[in-house]
DNA sequence: TGCCAGGCTTCAC
DNA sequence: GTGAAGCATGGC
Protein backbone atom coordinates (compact mmCIF):
# COMPACT_ATOMS: atom_id res chain seq x y z
CA UNK A 1 0.00 0.00 0.00
CA UNK A 2 1.42 3.44 -0.72
CA UNK A 3 -0.80 6.67 0.37
CA UNK A 4 0.23 10.06 -1.62
CA UNK A 5 -1.27 13.15 -2.35
CA UNK A 6 -1.94 14.11 -6.03
CA UNK A 7 -3.66 16.86 -7.83
CA UNK A 8 -5.67 17.47 -10.50
CA UNK A 9 -6.82 13.53 -10.77
CA UNK A 10 -10.26 12.60 -10.44
CA UNK A 11 -10.99 8.74 -10.86
CA UNK A 12 -14.30 8.86 -11.86
CA UNK A 13 -13.83 11.55 -14.46
CA UNK A 14 -10.95 8.92 -15.65
CA UNK A 15 -12.96 6.25 -15.97
CA UNK A 16 -15.47 7.67 -17.90
CA UNK A 17 -13.25 9.86 -20.53
CA UNK A 18 -13.16 7.11 -22.75
CA UNK A 19 -9.07 7.39 -22.68
CA UNK A 20 -8.99 3.59 -21.24
CA UNK A 21 -11.23 1.08 -20.98
CA UNK A 22 -9.39 -1.42 -18.52
CA UNK A 23 -9.83 1.46 -15.55
CA UNK A 24 -12.76 0.50 -14.01
CA UNK A 25 -15.02 1.24 -10.25
CA UNK A 26 -14.82 -1.91 -7.98
CA UNK A 27 -15.61 -4.64 -10.49
CA UNK A 28 -13.48 -7.62 -8.80
CA UNK A 29 -12.69 -7.98 -5.01
CA UNK A 30 -10.59 -5.82 -3.98
CA UNK A 31 -7.05 -5.82 -2.39
CA UNK A 32 -7.83 -2.36 -0.37
CA UNK A 33 -9.38 -2.03 2.67
CA UNK A 34 -13.26 -2.72 1.79
CA UNK A 35 -13.51 1.14 3.63
CA UNK A 36 -12.71 2.25 0.54
CA UNK A 37 -15.19 0.41 -1.33
CA UNK A 38 -17.41 3.54 -2.86
CA UNK A 39 -13.86 5.03 -3.98
CA UNK A 40 -11.46 2.53 -5.39
CA UNK A 41 -10.94 2.05 -9.20
CA UNK A 42 -9.04 -1.62 -10.69
CA UNK A 43 -6.25 -0.87 -13.45
CA UNK A 44 -4.87 -3.31 -15.78
CA UNK A 45 -2.52 -1.96 -17.66
CA UNK A 46 1.45 -3.37 -18.73
CA UNK A 47 1.08 -6.69 -17.08
CA UNK A 48 0.05 -4.88 -14.10
CA UNK A 49 -2.56 -4.72 -11.43
CA UNK A 50 -3.36 -1.48 -9.55
CA UNK A 51 -6.24 -0.34 -6.91
CA UNK A 52 -6.89 3.27 -6.49
CA UNK A 53 -8.65 4.80 -4.08
CA UNK A 54 -9.28 7.96 -4.12
CA UNK A 55 -10.01 9.10 -0.30
CA UNK A 56 -10.25 12.74 -0.68
CA UNK A 57 -10.06 15.42 -3.44
CA UNK A 58 -6.06 15.19 -3.51
CA UNK A 59 -5.20 11.88 -1.44
CA UNK A 60 -5.00 8.31 -2.75
CA UNK A 61 -3.95 4.87 -1.80
CA UNK A 62 -2.78 2.74 -4.10
CA UNK A 63 -2.23 -1.17 -3.89
CA UNK A 64 0.88 -1.36 -4.67
CA UNK A 65 4.79 -0.14 -3.56
CA UNK A 66 6.02 2.92 -3.65
CA UNK A 67 8.78 1.26 -5.98
CA UNK A 68 6.20 0.24 -8.28
CA UNK A 69 4.61 3.12 -7.85
CA UNK A 70 7.46 5.47 -9.18
CA UNK A 71 8.72 3.03 -11.76
CA UNK A 72 5.28 2.42 -13.49
CA UNK A 73 2.38 4.04 -12.04
CA UNK A 74 3.60 7.62 -11.65
CA UNK A 75 4.00 7.73 -15.23
CA UNK A 76 0.74 5.88 -16.30
CA UNK A 77 -0.87 8.93 -14.36
CA UNK A 78 1.22 11.60 -15.98
CA UNK A 79 2.08 13.19 -12.84
CA UNK A 80 4.79 14.65 -13.55
CA UNK A 81 2.81 17.38 -15.47
CA UNK A 82 1.19 20.05 -13.92
CA UNK A 83 -2.60 20.49 -15.36
CA UNK A 84 -3.30 23.66 -13.68
CA UNK A 85 -1.10 25.44 -16.66
CA UNK A 86 -3.29 23.84 -19.40
CA UNK A 87 -6.81 25.57 -17.40
CA UNK A 88 -5.36 28.45 -16.72
CA UNK A 89 -4.64 29.01 -20.93
CA UNK A 90 -8.42 28.51 -21.62
CA UNK A 91 -9.82 31.47 -22.90
CA UNK A 92 -11.85 32.52 -19.95
CA UNK A 93 -14.63 34.61 -22.99
CA UNK A 94 -15.18 30.51 -23.47
CA UNK A 95 -18.19 29.61 -21.52
CA UNK A 96 -18.40 26.12 -22.87
CA UNK A 97 -14.99 25.65 -22.21
CA UNK A 98 -14.54 27.20 -19.39
CA UNK A 99 -17.80 24.74 -17.54
CA UNK A 100 -16.42 21.65 -18.91
CA UNK A 101 -13.04 22.55 -17.51
CA UNK A 102 -14.61 23.14 -14.22
CA UNK A 103 -16.94 19.73 -15.03
CA UNK A 104 -13.92 17.40 -15.97
CA UNK A 105 -11.18 19.14 -13.80
CA UNK A 106 -9.55 15.89 -12.79
CA UNK A 107 -9.01 14.71 -16.10
CA UNK A 108 -5.43 13.55 -16.78
CA UNK A 109 -3.77 12.08 -20.14
CA UNK A 110 -2.38 8.80 -19.22
CA UNK A 111 0.40 7.41 -20.67
CA UNK A 112 -0.95 3.90 -21.77
CA UNK A 113 1.00 1.67 -23.72
CA UNK A 114 1.06 1.61 -27.50
CA UNK A 115 0.17 -1.88 -28.67
CA UNK A 116 -3.05 -2.07 -26.43
CA UNK A 117 -4.28 1.77 -28.06
CA UNK A 118 -3.44 0.55 -31.15
CA UNK A 119 -5.88 -2.18 -30.83
CA UNK A 120 -8.35 -1.07 -28.64
CA UNK A 121 -8.71 2.56 -31.05
CA UNK A 122 -8.98 0.51 -33.76
CA UNK A 123 -11.79 -1.66 -32.26
CA UNK A 124 -13.39 1.41 -30.91
CA UNK A 125 -14.70 2.95 -34.28
CA UNK A 126 -18.49 2.41 -34.93
CA UNK A 127 -18.75 1.24 -30.90
CA UNK A 128 -20.51 2.48 -28.09
CA UNK A 129 -17.86 2.41 -24.83
CA UNK A 130 -19.36 0.05 -23.25
CA UNK A 131 -19.14 -1.89 -26.39
CA UNK A 132 -15.40 -1.39 -26.53
CA UNK A 133 -14.86 -2.53 -23.21
CA UNK A 134 -17.25 -5.74 -23.87
CA UNK A 135 -15.07 -6.78 -26.45
CA UNK A 136 -11.58 -5.78 -24.91
CA UNK A 137 -12.52 -7.67 -22.04
CA UNK A 138 -14.10 -10.44 -24.21
CA UNK A 139 -10.05 -10.70 -26.08
CA UNK A 140 -8.12 -10.29 -22.50
CA UNK A 141 -9.68 -13.11 -21.10
CA UNK A 142 -9.17 -15.66 -24.25
CA UNK A 143 -5.69 -14.42 -24.66
CA UNK A 144 -4.12 -12.60 -22.17
CA UNK A 145 -1.45 -13.52 -19.53
CA UNK A 146 -3.46 -14.01 -16.24
CA UNK A 147 -2.18 -12.06 -13.42
CA UNK A 148 -2.93 -13.61 -10.14
CA UNK A 149 -4.24 -10.68 -6.93
CA UNK A 150 -5.48 -12.22 -4.31
CA UNK A 151 -7.64 -15.54 -4.74
CA UNK A 152 -9.04 -13.71 -8.49
CA UNK A 153 -7.38 -13.63 -11.56
CA UNK A 154 -6.99 -10.91 -13.97
CA UNK A 155 -5.71 -10.57 -17.42
CA UNK A 156 -3.23 -8.67 -19.34
CA UNK A 157 -4.03 -7.19 -22.29
CA UNK A 158 -3.25 -9.37 -25.07
CA UNK A 159 0.71 -9.05 -27.06
CA UNK A 160 0.67 -9.33 -30.83
CA UNK A 161 2.39 -12.51 -30.68
CA UNK A 162 -0.54 -13.96 -29.47
CA UNK A 163 -3.05 -12.49 -31.59
CA UNK A 164 -0.92 -13.43 -34.27
CA UNK A 165 -1.81 -17.25 -33.51
CA UNK A 166 -5.34 -16.99 -33.95
CA UNK A 167 -7.54 -17.45 -37.35
CA UNK A 168 -9.69 -14.82 -38.63
CA UNK A 169 -12.81 -17.35 -37.04
CA UNK A 170 -11.57 -17.50 -33.84
CA UNK A 171 -11.04 -13.67 -33.99
CA UNK A 172 -14.75 -13.33 -34.97
CA UNK A 173 -16.08 -14.67 -31.61
CA UNK A 174 -15.09 -11.34 -29.56
CA UNK A 175 -17.15 -9.17 -30.97
CA UNK A 176 -15.03 -7.28 -33.42
CA UNK A 177 -17.05 -7.31 -36.32
CA UNK A 178 -15.82 -5.80 -39.54
CA UNK A 179 -12.46 -5.01 -37.64
CA UNK A 180 -11.34 -8.35 -37.35
CA UNK A 181 -9.43 -8.39 -40.30
CA UNK A 182 -7.51 -4.53 -39.35
CA UNK A 183 -6.87 -6.60 -35.60
CA UNK A 184 -5.33 -9.66 -37.65
CA UNK A 185 -3.03 -7.86 -39.99
CA UNK A 186 -1.93 -5.23 -37.05
CA UNK A 187 -1.02 -8.27 -35.37
CA UNK A 188 1.03 -9.80 -38.80
CA UNK A 189 2.69 -6.77 -39.08
CA UNK A 190 3.89 -6.16 -35.80
CA UNK A 191 5.06 -10.03 -35.76
CA UNK A 192 6.80 -9.75 -38.69
CA UNK A 193 8.51 -6.37 -38.08
CA UNK A 194 6.63 -4.56 -40.97
CA UNK A 195 5.35 -2.29 -38.30
CA UNK A 196 8.05 -1.28 -35.56
CA UNK A 197 6.55 0.26 -32.33
CA UNK A 198 9.44 1.51 -30.66
CA UNK A 199 10.55 3.38 -33.76
CA UNK A 200 6.70 4.46 -33.97
CA UNK A 201 7.11 5.62 -30.23
CA UNK A 202 10.15 7.53 -31.28
CA UNK A 203 8.88 9.29 -34.02
CA UNK A 204 7.98 13.25 -33.79
CA UNK A 205 3.99 13.92 -34.07
CA UNK A 206 3.91 14.66 -37.51
CA UNK A 207 5.42 11.76 -39.00
CA UNK A 208 3.97 9.53 -36.22
CA UNK A 209 0.75 10.87 -37.83
CA UNK A 210 1.64 9.90 -41.03
CA UNK A 211 2.73 6.25 -39.89
CA UNK A 212 -0.40 5.64 -38.33
CA UNK A 213 -2.25 6.35 -40.78
CA UNK A 214 -0.45 3.94 -42.65
CA UNK A 215 -1.86 1.32 -40.89
CA UNK A 216 -4.56 -0.71 -42.33
CA UNK A 217 -7.85 0.17 -40.28
CA UNK A 218 -6.81 3.47 -39.16
CA UNK A 219 -7.74 6.80 -40.41
CA UNK A 220 -7.54 10.34 -38.81
CA UNK A 221 -9.38 9.83 -35.69
CA UNK A 222 -8.10 6.40 -34.54
CA UNK A 223 -4.71 7.93 -35.52
CA UNK A 224 -4.90 10.90 -33.23
CA UNK A 225 -6.45 8.71 -30.62
CA UNK A 226 -3.45 7.06 -30.72
CA UNK A 227 -1.02 9.90 -30.63
CA UNK A 228 -2.94 11.45 -27.72
CA UNK A 229 -3.32 8.40 -25.23
CA UNK A 230 -0.16 6.43 -26.27
CA UNK A 231 2.45 8.83 -27.95
CA UNK A 232 1.27 11.61 -25.50
CA UNK A 233 1.48 14.11 -28.27
CA UNK A 234 -0.97 16.13 -26.25
CA UNK A 235 -1.64 17.98 -29.33
CA UNK A 236 -3.28 15.69 -31.51
CA UNK A 237 -7.21 16.42 -31.15
CA UNK A 238 -9.27 13.36 -31.92
CA UNK A 239 -12.56 14.43 -33.98
CA UNK A 240 -15.20 11.93 -33.02
CA UNK A 241 -18.96 12.20 -33.55
CA UNK A 242 -19.15 13.97 -29.69
CA UNK A 243 -16.34 16.87 -30.38
CA UNK A 244 -17.50 17.05 -34.10
CA UNK A 245 -21.76 17.72 -32.37
CA UNK A 246 -19.64 20.45 -29.68
CA UNK A 247 -18.27 21.98 -32.61
CA UNK A 248 -21.38 22.45 -34.53
CA UNK A 249 -23.64 23.20 -31.49
CA UNK A 250 -21.36 25.65 -29.45
CA UNK A 251 -18.69 26.74 -32.41
CA UNK A 252 -20.77 27.25 -35.56
CA UNK A 253 -18.65 24.41 -37.32
CA UNK A 254 -15.03 25.59 -36.70
CA UNK A 255 -12.80 25.38 -33.38
CA UNK A 256 -9.38 26.67 -33.74
CA UNK A 257 -7.46 24.42 -32.14
CA UNK A 258 -4.35 26.46 -32.91
CA UNK A 259 -5.44 28.97 -29.89
CA UNK A 260 -4.62 25.40 -27.66
CA UNK A 261 -1.46 24.85 -29.50
CA UNK A 262 0.94 22.24 -27.65
CA UNK A 263 -1.68 20.87 -25.44
CA UNK A 264 -5.24 20.79 -27.69
CA UNK A 265 -5.44 16.97 -26.56
CA UNK A 266 -5.70 18.12 -23.43
CA UNK A 267 -8.72 20.20 -24.06
CA UNK A 268 -10.33 17.92 -26.11
CA UNK A 269 -11.15 15.40 -23.19
CA UNK A 270 -12.68 18.36 -21.28
CA UNK A 271 -14.80 18.78 -23.96
CA UNK A 272 -15.50 14.67 -24.70
CA UNK A 273 -16.11 14.08 -21.04
CA UNK A 274 -18.24 17.37 -20.34
CA UNK A 275 -20.52 16.69 -23.27
CA UNK A 276 -21.23 13.24 -22.56
CA UNK A 277 -22.69 14.14 -19.52
CA UNK A 278 -25.77 16.00 -20.84
C1' DT B 1 -37.59 -1.86 -32.83
C1' DG B 2 -34.79 1.28 -34.86
C1' DC B 3 -31.10 4.27 -34.28
C1' DC B 4 -26.51 5.10 -32.98
C1' DA B 5 -21.73 4.30 -31.61
C1' DG B 6 -14.44 7.72 -29.85
C1' DG B 7 -14.80 5.68 -38.51
C1' DC B 8 -12.68 3.22 -42.01
C1' DT B 9 -12.01 1.27 -46.77
C1' DT B 10 -13.50 1.10 -51.26
C1' DC B 11 -15.11 2.79 -55.36
C1' DA B 12 -17.24 6.17 -58.48
C1' DC B 13 -16.55 10.51 -60.46
C1' DG C 1 -9.32 14.95 -54.31
C1' DT C 2 -13.93 14.52 -52.94
C1' DG C 3 -18.23 12.17 -51.71
C1' DA C 4 -21.18 8.40 -50.90
C1' DA C 5 -21.99 3.46 -49.99
C1' DG C 6 -21.15 -0.42 -47.15
C1' DC C 7 -19.80 -2.31 -43.13
C1' DA C 8 -20.79 -6.21 -38.00
C1' DT C 9 -22.32 -5.89 -33.66
C1' DG C 10 -24.20 -4.50 -29.27
C1' DG C 11 -26.17 -0.71 -26.23
C1' DC C 12 -29.95 2.07 -25.35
Amino acid sequence: MYKIRIKDLNLAQIEDSGQCFRFIKNERPRLNPAEYADSTWQVIAFEKYLEISQIDKEEFILSCSQEEFETIWKSYFDLDTDYSVFKAGIDTKDVFLTNAVEYGWGIRILRQDLWEMLVSFIISQRKNIPAIRACLESLCQAYGQPIKVGEDIVYAFPSAERLYTLSLEELKTHSLGYRDKYISRLAKDVVEGNINLVELSQLKPEDATKALLNIYGIGIKVANCVSLFALHHIDAFPIDVWIQRIIDEEYEGHFDTSRYAGFAGVIQQYMFYYRRSY
